[in-house]
DNA sequence: AGTAGCCAACTAACTAGTTGGTTTGCCGTT
DNA sequence: AACGGCAAACCAACTAGTTAGTTGGCTACT
């Protein structure tokens, strides 16, 4: 029927992982989820833990892709990070989960992608001063931090997060 | 024979926990590691999921014990607070587990703890300016982010994490 | 006698992964 | 239009291993 299973099983797993990580997923709630059987998942993906390898990689492409990195603007950068992940839970369950499930393992997009980062802060921001990565450790420290503990109000949160990201620039 | 069983126990069910989350950890394992039988854990916690619970309370017990708010030092605070993360990286794992598997679940101990510490706070730098709860939640996002993506030299990491706490307090 | 503990086998449910047989739509050939 | 092959997909049962939780019988200390 559809030619499109293999990206149905790739969402229906995105979402059972998310809610579940990869030791509580069950394949067969992924197969019910996308609609499809279960040989399926086994005949385009492997196993249990090859699809989840290969759902965080889409993921963190879909993240990558979506929240492009502006070294001239780094608070408006940093709001809009985590207002992505503000609007994308789901994705930072799967991320945390996969720092918890496959410890030490980098994903290859995120090392390349966090090289070119550090190396437009430097051409944007020349040498001296602050050193660039760990101006960007900060950045996404303060992110990170601020998307794991929720303040009450979203409207303060992002100024807080401008200003504070505003502040380490400065 | 020894009478802190329900203590190697525990022990050892937070180490497993920490390593596997509450999903991945095995009953039979955590028995293992505290050269006790299952029986005894039966006995004494109920269930697998019960023992997760009181692992989690009991660390985050010895967590707010072990370092102390400062109203007035807040940059010192939040190096003593990551000093101990890093000292004590599967107290980390072990809470963000507690975060992914037990989702909207809110801990009697921290959330009592936090209360504390926001009240000092306002008694130490009185009501204007800064709101105390969010000047808090920016500095343990601060700490929770640094945390959990780690520079490559603690001694810059420390400093970076001091000035940075510093700057949001003047 | 009673309490804390150990050992080992057991149950009942679950789960990753497999297999056999069947259906459906597509595409080139006749 | 009819035919034959082919690949994608479905259904359902099955294997083999695992796992939370239980039970019964035994030991040792107090």
């Amino acid at each position: 029927m559809a030619a499109d299973t293999p990206r149905r099983i790739l969402d229906a797993a995105a979402d059972e992982f998310a809610e579940r990580g990869l030791a509580g997923a069950r394949v067969d709630r992924i197969a019910e989820r996308a609609g499809a059987n279960k040989q399926r998942i086994y005949a385009y993906f492997g196993s249990k833990d090859q699809l989840f390898d290969r759902v965080v990689e889409d993921r963190i492409e879909q993240l990558l892709d979506a929240v492009p990195f502006d070294a001239v603007d780094l608070p408006g950068y940093a709001v809009r990070l985590w207002e992505f992940n503000l609007a994308h839970p789901s994705l930072v369950r799967l991320l945390l989960w996969h720092a918890l499930e496959r410890p030490g393992e980098q994903l290859a997009h995120s090392v390349s992608s966090h090289e070119r980062k550090v190396a437009a802060l430097r051409a944007v921001r020349g040498d001296d001063g602050w050193p660039a990565d760990r101006l960007l450790g900060q950045v996404l420290a303060l992110v990170h931090g601020v998307t794991l503990a929720p303040g009450p109000d979203p409207e303060h949160v992002r100024a807080d997060l401008h200003g504070a990201v505003s502040r380490l620039v400065g």
